[in-house]
DNA sequence: CTGAAAGCGCTTACAG
DNA sequence: CTGAAAGCGCTTACAG
């Protein structure tokens, strides 16, 4: 028997079936109008176009056209957090301008994939997107999302985080070289007293202080170079590690900045300067110091990472590290294109520069 | 003959026929242990998933189910611009947040729709794209796009556009009505020389001063229903339109707020306020402002349309016309769902609210 | 320049 | 609880 449930979909599409039978051609033909315009004859292939537009038809449908040609043309993206936080993530928002100049460039859509919020595994949302690659934004090594992706088999390119054997194809910044000139900077104005603010270290929301144990925890990658770049450029400076106060933010959020920004100098009010991992979190440092009355940079030095707009916008405009958010974006979709069109794996690794931009919010201690 | 070519798909996906070949079940069943856990026995649903995780098979192929299905569980967007542009429009950033947030409550994967670049006519993006229905963002009314979309014949949400018959469902501020609140609100301040300065009118970006046969050429919305309040506010004044000034931006930039500030400024000394069509706008006037030695409000007044986070936090801070950004996507894509739902297309239309904001930057005039 | 035929991979109503 | 069969709408290599 003939299933005989009517189509789900709204408003009964035409077909090219329906204008092949108008016409008395063969659907083939039909399909070569609209794909191949000259495997037929001008005016036939007119003739056909036009009765397709009678019957409502614009273009052969997508699905089946995906389904048929074995491949999509949409790019997919996949982000750290709930896939709406990306939009408040000034670093998100350019890398997603970014990724879209070069959908723009090579006509593929852009598909955001956003994190199942329903009870069945996270894994779904992820595997049922139409797209011929997925773009992994910051992801922590651990996420479901991630190795759901993995799993799937399409090609991948991580952004942010290590390459893992299984995802070769990798774009992102010196993160921990990029820390570590940051904080130099801070020890070579001479400051002996530094707190950091540090971005989550894992899924998990904990915030607080941070001690090593937890701090060695850092399922973010990003999270745990730039911790290493600290302690590295701390150490150089003889200063021990263990008397660096780290306080972990539970989001990238300027009130995160500022509440932290307090909670350290409220546990260590003898701290001349101040390491954020973010300029968000920066920013918000930069409040805290403001409603405490403490002037910035000739008591308390603040410093960032990853230079937004922001960051030079602000008064004093905020010492931080460049990095080029929207080229990221544009590298890492380039290189999932190249990636599909069968090039060879090993050039698909990017690591981007980075700057370290002093402005006016460090100087050297006054005590 | 059966066509040979192979599939174009990278990597081979794995197939439901393969797990059911493998098991000696049919390719029902494979499907039934993805989509309908409890049409078979839980000993059976465990032997076939750990199956077909041994082939690398995830999920059904999402082209082929989307085919079957008449569905694809997925929203589109399309953009007053270029796609990438959307990345640098802080309104429009809140927007697809807010649509991002019900994609996610919804599952449903956020499809961002380029304009195509190629010499194709801008159809082909739109025609392509694996979506169930679009939402059709602060598009002007002769767009390409547009209509592409329409004669597609799937299911349209349009914003910040009049609805017209073809496309009901609509989401919108009252713009003619908001515009009129903050020019009046100026007028009430004693203002009698005012200048405007207009977002695009129309697709092709012409720039500089806009007589009246300009403005009635307004193709956006938005810019034409924003000009026939301020014009409404000032008729009330007793103030002819053809004495207020209007300049047109090419693009929504603080640049462009600056430039058209001076210009305005420069043929019309005499001017006490200045009406921004944008908060971007108003921000660069502002900018101008500052950079000519014109102290606002006292010697200037400033008001902007939009209420932008860097409205109020500006110093001074900017008077202006607070819309609900991101709630607006929401409800853009909740009505498409509804639409989608079949519900009844009446109820598709909402109006948001607006609300004036006087802050900092509107005073009396000091002559 | 045009068409017949195969098949992309899946889901569904129904029979058993 | 499980399977056979139809068919979603299209594209392609090839024959004519």
């Amino acid at each position: 028997m003939p299933p005989q449930e009517p189509s789900r979909r709204t408003g009964r599409r035409p077909t090219l079936k329906q204008v092949a039978d108008a016409l008395g051609v063969s659907i083939a033909t039909v399909s070569n109008a609209f794909n191949r315009p000259n495997q037929l004859s001008p005016a036939l292939r007119d003739r056909v176009l036009a009765e397709a537009a009678r019957h409502g038809l614009r273009a052969p449908d997508p699905a089946a056209r995906s389904l048929r040609r074995g491949r999509s043309g949409a790019l997919g993206v996949i982000y750290t957090d709930q896939l709406s936080y990306a939009f408040s993530d000034p670093a998100a928002v350019l890398f997603l301008k970014g990724v879209s100049a070069e959908c723009e460039l090579a006509d593929l859509d852009l598909v955001l994939i956003p994190r199942s919020s329903t009870a069945t595994p996270e894994e779904t949302a992820v595997g049922r997107s139409v797209v011929d690659g997925i773009i992994v934004y910051s992801v922590a090594e651990d996420d479901p999302l991630l190795s759901a992706a993995r799993r799937r088999g399409l090609p991948l390119v991580v952004v942010d985080q290590p390459a893992t054997i299984a995802t070769r194809p990798w774009v992102g910044v010196e993160d921990e070289i990029a820390a570590a000139d940051i904080a130099r900077h801070l020890f070579d104005l001479g400051h002996r007293r530094v707190g950091v603010i540090s971005s989550e270290m894992t899924r998990e929301r904990t915030g607080g202080p941070a001690d090593i144990s937890r701090q060695a925890a850092a399922a973010f990658h990003g999270t745990a170079a730039r911790l290493r770049g600290y302690r590295r450029a701390a150490e150089e400076a003889g200063i021990s590690w263990r008397d660096v106060p780290v306080i972990e933010a539970t989001d990238n959020s300027e009130e995160q900045g500022n509440a932290a920004a307090r909670a350290l100098l409220t546990d260590h009010p003898l701290l001349t300067a101040l390491l954020a991992m973010t300029d968000q979190l920066a920013l918000g440092a930069l409040r805290a110091a403001e409603e405490l009355g403490l002037s910035v940079p000739a008591t308390l030095s603040v410093a960032g990472f990853d230079d937004l707009p922001a960051a030079a916008a602000h008064r004093p405009a905020l010492t931080t590290v460049h990095q080029p958010h929207e080229e990221k974006g544009r590298v890492a979709a380039r290189i999932l294109l190249r990636h599909l069109a069968g090039d060879d794996i090993i050039d698909l690794r990017r690591a981007l520069p980075h700057e370290l931009r002093v402005r006016s919010t460090t100087a050297p201690p006054s005590a």
